[in-house]
DNA sequence: CTGAAAGCGCTTACAG
DNA sequence: CTGAAAGCGCTTACAG
């Protein structure tokens, strides 16, 4: 504290140089003599010199950034807060040039997302996907990255090697912790059965996994079911329905995804008392929980997710700056007062 | 999305003057004729002109802003996480500027609160603090901001008038979801004694209310003793003990302030088997949680407080964007597997 | 190998 | 009442 950063200017003064020579010293550049570097680079390691990110976003003002986003999020309320995060980073960002290119998609069919991006392909220097387990998508996004672009994983995390950023929740933790919520909430005592979305997306399968070893800590608790609903509620009522005719003894119902009106709905036809908790606050969670229907939820900070998507590319390309490979949000439990 | 937004420069050639024109009619500055006035600022409307932060920021940069952080902070691990925030946006704003002054005091006195916000009081235009309710010192915040001096209240909320923000949580509803966490946890049957700290402070007060309130809803849950500890370990360890002997049907804890460690020694020491929730994930709630001690937690974002905080002065006094009054940060329930 | 200049979008004196 | 200029810290051609 108490000073003020030194300038490049100010660099060329002591060293008795010109703003341009100290700029070839700094920036690694040739035509440069490899006294006068020395010199130059000594005087500004001796005042701990730091380039002025307002300065240098000045100058490019006027340049663009343009950033493809392509989300699986048609018709699956839990992106509208990732979408409200992303709107929020972009008018943040927008004074640098920040410039966004939606493309929404319904469902997680691997071809649907290959070809929307072929068609923003053009030009086109960052992406922001949310990509599911496929190797044709996979091969693409590896082809993307080694053309030079910066690709950013959103909510669902796959290998890609060389991307800039993976945005989401650890998944396999956030299985962990709902296994405690059913240990806590029976008391070490349950029935259970697990719903799960899709197994196309790796996420999904790493929460039923970590539900599945914490549960298995406990010698009273017994997993009766695992059943599948492709985060669809129709699909979903169906599956719950007949998992409740299949098991007579179910008595907590963990839902890991999507579907949770269609699960809720097979549970209270079905009339026995059971407890529920579930993943997410999407609207309807958030009614279920207000009714003491679902006890407790995990959530995962999608705006936060949205939001920091876009920052991994400002990070990058405007204030070059270290951007962390796997930015994990926070998890956090919610319960009726919880919500807003 | 498309058009990069207009600059005062391309209105001044829009409108056949000056930029120096310009600027009188957009900030209302006199000097200049209703007629070329009004032209100017309808092509600003039209364009939908906003200035441009960055030419904004590069003029004032060289000039400081002074921020006074005055925290309660010596020897409580809650404001670790809170200071690491402010020091994050410091950095994040240094190129704008930003200097903090930061202050620590122990424990919660009123006389030493004024008598710091004395010392750092010439030529400070920005104050960040965590206040008691006191009205000596209520009328001291009063009276800095009558002479305009922003200023933020941290953490714990008091009624100062005109004040830029507070930035902590609801205490009400933190404690209403540690309520409904002891009925979920002790399904419905539990003899509650409520921890708190100081009554001074009155986050705590509205804690123990929440609390209360909530646990009203279940037939067969008593709170049988509410009891004090200032925040201090020892004392802590004393109340615990002494409400133990006070009361032989305690089977669940509420510590809803500091203490913990204190309190959880009482009550391993007398061995009955008593459930324990609380509040925040300071290191010692976090190894409470790892070893089956504390069963869950409710914490609140210290590191976005202390963020939020210094951000509050710089969309305040750079950004010159609304500052939201009340902000309050999210609630967030911890079990042992959503400790890193 | 090095320097001088122009420009990013804004603000702030100063000159007419 | 209005304009022309300088400057914030940087980058990017261009001239020597």
């Amino acid at each position: 504290m108490g000073h003020l950063a030194i300038t490049a200017k100010e660099i060329a003064a002591l060293a008795g140089v010109s703003r341009g020579t100290v700029d070839r010293a700094l920036k690694n550049r040739p035509r440069i003599s490899r006294e006068t570097k020395e010199r130059i680079l000594k005087i500004a390691e001796q005042y701990n010199y730091k380039p002025n990110l307002i300065g240098k976003a000045l100058v490019s003002s006027g340049q663009k950034v343009g950033v493809a986003v392509i989300l699986t999020s048609v018709g699956n309320p839990f992106f509208d807060d990732v979408k409200n995060g992303i709107f929020a980073a972009v008018k943040a960002y927008e004074d640098y040039g920040i410039e966004i290119n939606l493309t929404e998609l319904k469902g997680y069919n691997p071809e649907e997302l290959i070809s929307a991006l072929e068609n923003i392909q053009d030009g086109i220097e960052n992406l922001i996907i949310t990509p599911v387990d496929d190797e044709k998508l996979k091969g693409k996004l590896q082809e993307l990255v080694e053309k030079g672009i910066n690709v950013v994983l959103l909510s669902s995390d796959i290998d890609v090697k060389g991307k800039l950023s993976f945005v989401g929740c650890d998944c396999l933790r956030s299985g962990k912790i709902a296994g405690r919520m059913v240990g806590l909430l029976s008391e070490g005592h349950a029935r259970l059965c697990i719903v799960t979305g899709s197994t196309l997306h790796p996420g999904h399968r790493w929460r039923v996994e970590g539900v599945s070893s914490v549960v298995r800590e406990y010698s009273d608790i017994k997993i009766v079911d695992v059943i599948e609903n492709n985060d669809d509620n129709e699909t979903a009522y169906l599956a719950m329905k007949a998992a409740l005719n299949r098991n007579g003894d179910i008595d907590f119902v963990c839902i890991t995804a999507g579907g949770v009106q269609g699960t809720l709905k097979a549970i209270e036809e079905d009339g026995r008392k059971i407890k529920v908790c579930s993943f997410d606050d999407i609207p309807a969670t958030k009614e279920a929980m207000k009714n003491g229907k679902i006890l407790a939820t995990i959530c995962q900070q999608p705006y936060e997710q949205g939001y920091n998507a876009v920052k991994s590319i400002f990070d990058k390309v405007i204030a070059k700056t270290h951007v962390e490979e796997r930015q994990y949000s926070e998890l956090s439990i919610k319960v009726d007062y919880s919500i807003q």
